[in-house]
DNA sequence: GTGGTCACG
DNA sequence: ACGTACGTGACCACT
């Protein structure tokens, strides 16, 4: 039988906007409600696949215009702008798609959909009602099911009612859904009900004796409590106003037949060009859809020709065309993974041509490569740094990079996440790419008998990547990153590489003595755990852990998350006195951290030179600070003592030290710095320990009667303020009452005045601006302040003020870092830098060479900025990371 | 693939 | 009345 889904669509779209995070293009139109509806549509599309589908939506507009005004408004009410803006764009994109919609003056979706349903049945077509709400309900028949849509954290689930399931959940009919709301009301839509009548009652009353009919015919002989008879007896006009004001209508005047929503094929350029526009890329790759072909205009700007390109069959028309690139003022390159092919991308005229140069196909190709990666051709490329380790592999320093699209694309918008070229292709110039790990990224591309998708996908790319510099070298320009980007990114690339080559050096066998070390303790202290417990079980699994303690042991659940009990650190910390295994189960989990993440985890990626090479990304984070992966050599343990042995497991190789610099107060020192607050410049410059002198002020003693507790809760606010503090976290935090903590930050805000005008000015700012920007004009753009979401609004204010803080930071460290290197070679030391851990350098280096390497270090990170507070760095060598710390 | 947890600055 | 600090990455359990 043929089947027709027929969507809520106003129930839908709230589902969707509530239930994923706030997305929006990059000019601020929000997009979360459109995306999330149409992902719940195309999966109920996939599960029901019905011949008919259309959507209503509520318009309940009154009849005179000059209500018009107070209408909409009634109708928004409690609907953010963010939503309110989104439904026309569904209504576009529905139309795009073909999919009729219906919607009618007065008229509530809900009586549309019972409309339609009821058409449906007379034709004999099969309904499926797509809502979030539990109003449709009434509407379920043997011929008319309702799914049940939720959503949470992105996660769509359906849930079918059909007249069983109904029944087996309510104990009666669908259709008395009315009956049962004609007695108990319903205050959401103003239907008053029965009065002092409930949903227990209520309940009951249909149970018995299904519909409010039935009750008053007979009402002597209904059994209830005579109080209840009595209420039913006086409110027999409202049960009965209240039944009609319940019923979905099903005779609303449309003008439908199931026919007229067959299913028809979206008309796919005006969905690409709509998809472009709210940048659905996913989108429009899961639908196949494709850039309109022949004169259709492109959105904006033009795209750039690919021109022709060719791989390179012979040494000498190798030979020619190095030739061609070094006259040529810059050239673009891209490699693929382990050097095996790379292309050059070049402009001849008023074109661009591109070679394909393959290891299998070029018996001189090591030789092509040294020079192409010689300083004398300047090169363009995406995303430098891999291909730079791969070079290093080969021996081949790498030199004459100009231009880097990646790293650009980055520095526009450190949000994004992926800066793939074909993502950037479709942004900046509207127009479909092959992707890169489909083609000249997978494996075997460029195996000798593959074929050319690989080398031309490869062609078409650094053909873009020479387009996108013209684009994105002139915004950065624009934006007032030429500096940041041609004096600190752009050369820290090759410095990047280099730590990544160099590795660091692990003492494999201390560090397997210390797994064991730590397996030994893991049996001890689960043998402890199953006795406590009394029954075997996954210590690691939160779920079985909370049923342990909480429900078999009757620990109190001090938080719940979304899933059940928590059993955080914070959590079992305030449970430590109350049973043995509370404190057993701390050490347990930090025993096997240790060893899993740690000792196993680090093992695994020793290389063959005893050496852990880390990868260093610099387009990852929102703050400009890098990351490290595979491993993260960032977080290797330190504040606890067990925890820190690790750190002495990192040693130079025979003959060597380790030294280590790192700044002092950094982000406390910018905040001093940028806010211009005279006491805290004051502090700095007193040399004085700051939490200390920051304690004295706000308890009001003098610095010599301050108490390590009262230090520590100065601490806590002053990393507090850079985050961005609320009182009721730093409570948390100090283990005050937030009444205390506030009273703290009254102190300290009466102290710091400064401070406090510098939070209050950054956050007016950047919702004046839109974004927020660091020392050196690094930039993070903030669409969260527009926000009618109060959490939403709130994480922008905290993000606005800790990005320049943070962000300043991170810049200050990675121009150390290009002076640093430079300098290392300058004055032909065989030092080399290791490892970057945001405030902290560690540099590797022949003992003779240790105090000079220690003194080169402090020397270029204090020099790197002039600020109003001394910026200082203090260097120590060491015979590995922990001693030299 | 997501959520909970925990390691770092 | 809200819901509770910024930035990361890895591991495990579980769906």
């Amino acid at each position: 039988m043929n089947k027709l889904m027929v969507i809520d669509g106003n129930s839908i779209i709230n589902r969707a906007f509530y239930g994923i995070r706030m997305l929006t293009t990059r000019d601020g139109t929000p997009t979360n409600a459109v995306y999330g509806f149409l992902n719940i549509l195309l999966k109920l599309l996939e599960e029901e696949k019905p011949e008919g589908l259309c959507v209503t939506f509520d318009r309940k507009a009154p009849t005179f215009r000059h209500l018009a005004y107070e209408g909409y408004k009634a109708q928004r009410k409690g609907m953010p702008d963010e939503l309110a803006a989104q439904l026309p764009i569904l209504k576009d994109v529905l139309a795009a798609m073909n999919i009729p919609r219906y919607e009618l003056d007065g008229w509530e979706a809900d009586d549309l959909i019972g409309t339609i349903a009821a058409k449906d049945t007379a034709a004999g077509w099969d309904t499926v009602i797509v809502t979030g709400d539990k109003d449709s309900l009434q509407l379920v028949t043997d011929t008319a099911t309702v799914k049940l849509v939720t959503t949470r954290m992105g996660q769509t689930a359906a849930r079918d009612m059909t007249p069983e399931a109904f029944r087996a959940e309510y104990g009666f009919d669908p259709v008395h859904i009315v009956d049962l709301k004609a007695l108990m009301g319903d205050s959401s839509d103003n239907i008053p009900g029965v009065k002092g009548i409930g949903e227990k009652t209520a309940l009951d009353l249909i149970r018995r004796y299904q519909s409010v009919e039935a009750i008053y015919q007979h009402l002597d002989g209904v059994e209830a409590k005579p109080a209840v008879l009595k209420k039913l007896r006086e409110g027999e006009a409202q049960a009965r106003m209240s039944y009609d004001l319940a019923t979905i209508h099903t005779d609303a005047p449309i003008d439908f037949t199931p026919e007229d929503a067959r299913r028809r094929e979206p008309a796919a350029a005006a969905l690409y060009q709509l998809f472009l526009k709210l940048e659905f890329a996913k989108l429009i790759d899961k639908l196949g859809l494709k850039a309109p072909q022949g004169d259709a205009p492109a959105a904006e700007g033009d795209a750039p020709a690919s021109g022709p390109w060719e791989s390179v069959a012979s040494p000498a028309r190798g030979a020619e065309l190095l030739g061609i690139w070094r006259r040529a003022e810059e050239v673009s390159v891209l490699a693929a993974p382990g050097l095996e092919a790379v292309c050059v991308s070049w402009r001849e005229g008023e074109g661009v041509r591109s070679a394909v140069l393959r290891a299998s196909m070029l018996e001189n190709y090591p030789a092509l490569l040294r020079a192409l990666f010689a300083g004398d051709i300047r090169k363009n490329t995406h995303d430098l740094t891999s291909p730079l380790s791969h070079l290093r592999a080969q021996d081949i320093e790498g030199e004459g990079f100009c231009f880097d699209t990646a790293l650009a694309a980055y520095l526009l918008a450190p949000t994004d996440g992926s800066y793939e070229l074909e993502k950037l292709g479709l942004t900046y110039f509207n127009r479909e790419y092959p992707k890169a790990k489909e083609t000249y990224l997978a494996e075997d591309a460029f195996a000798p008998l593959a074929g050319g998708e690989a080398e031309e996908a490869l062609a078409s790319h650094t053909a873009l990547t020479g387009a996108l510099k013209e684009v994105l070298a002139p915004r950065l320009e624009e934006l007032g990153m030429h500096q940041l980007y041609y004096e600190v990114e752009l050369p820290l690339c090759p410095v990047l590489a280099e730590i990544e080559h160099t590795g660091m050096l692990v003492d494999r066998e201390a560090l397997a003595a210390f797994g064991r070390m730590l397996n030994d303790r893991i049996a001890q202290v689960q043998e402890r755990i199953y006795e406590e417990a009394g029954e075997k079980f996954n210590i690691l699994s939160p779920k079985q852990l909370g049923h342990i303690l909480f429900d078999k042991m009757g620990l109190p659940p001090v938080k719940k998350t979304k899933t059940g009990y928590s059993t955080s650190a914070e959590v079992l910390e305030k449970l430590r006195w109350q049973a043995p295994i509370v404190a057993d189960v701390l050490e347990y989990r930090q025993y096997t951290k240790l060893s899993s993440t740690y000792v196993e985890g680090l093992t695994k990626v020793i290389a063959a030179d005893g050496r852990i090479h880390t990868s260093f990304q610099n387009t990852v984070t929102a703050t400009g600070r890098l990351s490290s992966a595979e491993p993260n050599l960032q977080n290797i343990p330190v504040r606890t003592e067990l925890g820190a042995e690790l750190r002495k497991m990192f040693v130079p190789g025979p003959g060597n030290v380790l030294v280590d610099a790192d700044y002092s107060q950094i982000e406390l020192r910018l905040l001093a710095h940028i806010a211009g607050d005279a006491h805290m410049i004051a502090a700095f410059r007193s040399g004085e320990d700051i939490h200390t002198i920051t304690a004295s002020q706000v308890f009001g003693v003098p610095p010599e009667r301050v108490t390590k507790r009262m230090r520590s809760a100065a601490k806590a606010v002053n990393f507090g303020i850079v985050y961005g503090i609320s009182a009721f976290s730093l409570a948390q935090d100090i283990g005050v009452t937030p009444a205390e903590a506030k009273a703290y930050m009254e102190k300290y805000f009466e102290k710091y005045a400064g401070v406090r005008a510098y939070m209050t000015g950054v956050v007016e700012r950047a919702k004046q601006d839109g974004y927020v920007s660091t020392l050196m004009g690094r930039r993070r753009w903030l669409p969260e302040l527009k926000s009618s979401n109060f959490n939403t609004r709130s994480f922008g204010e905290r993000v606005a003020l800790n990005m320049p803080i943070q962000g300043t930071a991170a810049d200050i460290i990675k121009l150390a870092m290009v002076r640093v290197h430079r300098r290392l070679k300058a004055e032909g030391l065989a030092a080399r830098l290791v490892l970057q851990v945001h405030d902290e350098l560690i540099v590797e280096c022949p003992q003779a060479e240790a105090e000079q390497v220690a003194a080169l270090l402090t020397q270029e990170m204090e020099g790197v900025a002039e600020l109003s507070v001394p910026l200082t760095a203090e260097a120590h060598a060491g015979q590995s990371w922990a001693e030299a710390h």
